[in-house]
DNA sequence: TCACATTATCGTATATTTACGATGAACGAT
DNA sequence: ATCGTTCATCGTAAATATACGATAATGTGA
């Protein structure tokens, strides 16, 4: 029990994750990149190119337009989705960020550090 | 029912869902920088500096060792943990690449598209 | 060998995620 | 108005994640 424990993380640090939750499915993986390969898309040729109901897909859909990575405008009918650019610009400078400072470390192994 | 759906999902696809699933919770997300700043860092020092519980940080250290995203080397009865740098290096490229390539759409905007 | 320190694992409770079928809501076309 | 299309939401089942106390395992040092 040496000092007391620090408060709860950052806001950076639950944005962060909150963006790496969104990504943490091969589904949503895929839908942002054929969101982006295809500049928009409509909902249902989403849940054509993919191995999931379209309840499922709809799912996915609604998780990642919760972080603000994409949206969804109502077209008749339908629902054209495409990427917020301005909200994945923003997630990969973060995360660009995030991984460089990573990176920075001394790279001492354990072995090497050794107290 | 318009055509056939896609078999599963890609190696990469999965590879990069999996790491964002390591990395989907705050207090992993702080592990990561925590390690990389202190070079390398015993289980008890995390304790310390994580609101969690000994146990809980634990599981979330075996989420990271589980994706190959840190190691920890056995030093007496401490656990010296550290970044893994090949992975980490891995991982950052893949990213990078994956929202380069994100940002790489034309960004029409669903009504400009329009059908 | 006997405590002590350190960390992983077990057991468990609760919450969240994932998936799907069924249903409902909104719109266009007839 | 009714029908078909498109998509979200509901209900629900199964799996996974999160958290913690208690316990086991391992090594240090007396």
């Amino acid at each position: 029990m040496a000092t007391a424990k620090t408060q709860d993380f950052t806001d950076d640090e639950i944005f962060l994750a909150d963006i790496a939750k969104a990504l943490s499915h091969p589904a949503r993986i895929k839908i942002m990149k054929l969101l982006s390969e295809m500049n928009a898309c409509m909902c249902g040729e989403l849940v054509n190119l993919l191995p999931l109901a379209q309840a499922t897909v709809s799912q996915h859909l609604k998780e990642l337009k919760r972080v603000g990575l994409i949206q969804g405008d109502i077209d008749g009918p339908k629902v054209c989705y495409c990427v917020n650019v301005e909200m994945l610009f923003k997630v990969t400078k973060d995360f660009q960020n995030y991984f460089n400072n990573l990176n920075k470390g001394e790279k001492i192994s354990c072995k090497t550090k050794k107290k």
